[in-house]
DNA sequence: TAGATTGTTAATCGATTAACAATC
DNA sequence: TAGATTGTTAATCGATTAACAATC
């Protein structure tokens, strides 16, 4: 799979991986690293790092390597996490409200604005300083305000028709966590799926393989 | 990256989306399908199709295409999902909770035994039917009952000890969701890294890319 | 039998790795 | 300057796609 520019998607899924290795050696105290030592932590070869980084940008300096914070500066900006986004949650049952109370999105500049569903028991309730509103009013509630990000994690049944309601919303990002593949023919909205039951069964996958 | 029987993990991913697709026909009554029709399903091609199951046997037939309860029935099994599965979650915080109350684990033969946590408020509570116990005891509370997978969900700080703890029980497998990526060096324990920060910034990438 | 579609081999394409000149 | 490590081009490897014979 490429992306409108041409870049791998085997490449943008390493850049968060990344991320997290340089923040952990930032946290440490530590200044610059090599792509070979990169490399190494990430299981895979220096020419693949550099390779990586270069077809954004040039980030390191000959003979010395690559100076961590400006390295983590420019991977974020990359993915474009110095921006603000706009967050919305729909649907609030186990995931969604896992999501709204442990997610670190403060960190990252994501403002979760509101949340949705359409049980009686959770509409009204405040999770972590963020309103659940009902469902019904989803538009009413956002206004004008352009969201950037749906979580979606309303049940099956659901996912398809919410999911054609946050097209119409003009939100931009959906991350799917509802186990329905949602396909948007038209490039004004980019879903990704997550699903955790495929994850268990891939493992799963590989613990048969190994007679495990 | 390529699994121990030289079986590319590009393949191994897709299984689980073919399950989900074929499950959909057959629950709507179809009862057969064609790899040309799965691969516009998927947005790929039938040749794609048709090598991802050829690799692993035989389960079509010329001028037909391929019966769909058969099929389902093949990929499960390749995958494992048609042995029982036994499985422990540890950490009971958001995410760990979300995953006692609503993964469907039942439907694919996995069963959850135990959950663990330190947090006094959740230890001794019931959860969907499941225990938490307090993590102390988890080698008491397991005794010597075999743990396929273990699903981790605790704090990024006890990670890694959590996880080497898991491998001198002999867990065959651990669904990594704490934000540390976990190597093992030995193939006696695999671990999948589910980063639901990883998937919210490869997304934000895609909306970066395209100014939206 | 004729038509359809698989399983499989060959061709193409893209991603990873290796090599090395540039340069700090 | 000498040593180190990048950025980049070329070589290799693997995955996807195309083609077609096998066969239901």
């Amino acid at each position: 799979m490429k992306s409108s520019k041409g870049i791998s998607h085997n490449v943008i899924d390493r850049l968060p991986r990344y991320l997290r290795f340089l923040t952990d050696l930032q946290e440490h105290g530590e200044e610059r690293i090599s792509s070979k030592e990169i490399a190494e932590a990430m299981n895979t070869t220096a020419s693949q790092v550099r390779q990586d980084f270069t077809i954004f940008g040039s980030y390191g300096v000959q003979g010395y390597g690559y100076q961590i914070d400006y390295l983590i500066h420019s991977i974020k900006r990359i993915l474009g996490l110095n921006k603000k986004h706009q967050v919305i949650v729909v649907g609030v049952g186990g995931i969604g409200r896992a999501l709204l109370e442990h997610m670190d999105f403060e960190s990252y500049h994501y403002q979760v604005c509101a949340a949705f569903d359409v049980d009686p028991d959770v509409v009204g309730k405040q999770i972590n300083g963020v309103t659940v509103h009902h469902m019904d009013d989803v538009e009413k509630v956002v206004g004008d305000r352009k969201i950037d990000i749906c979580m979606l994690t309303v049940s099956k049944s659901a996912a398809a028709k919410v999911a054609e309601r946050m097209r119409r919303m003009k939100v931009s990002g959906i991350l799917n966590f509802t186990n329905v593949e949602l396909q948007f023919g038209d490039k004004d909205i980019f879903v990704r799926n997550v699903s955790l039951l495929d994850s268990l069964f891939t493992l799963t996958y590989y613990l048969e393989e190994n007679n495990l």
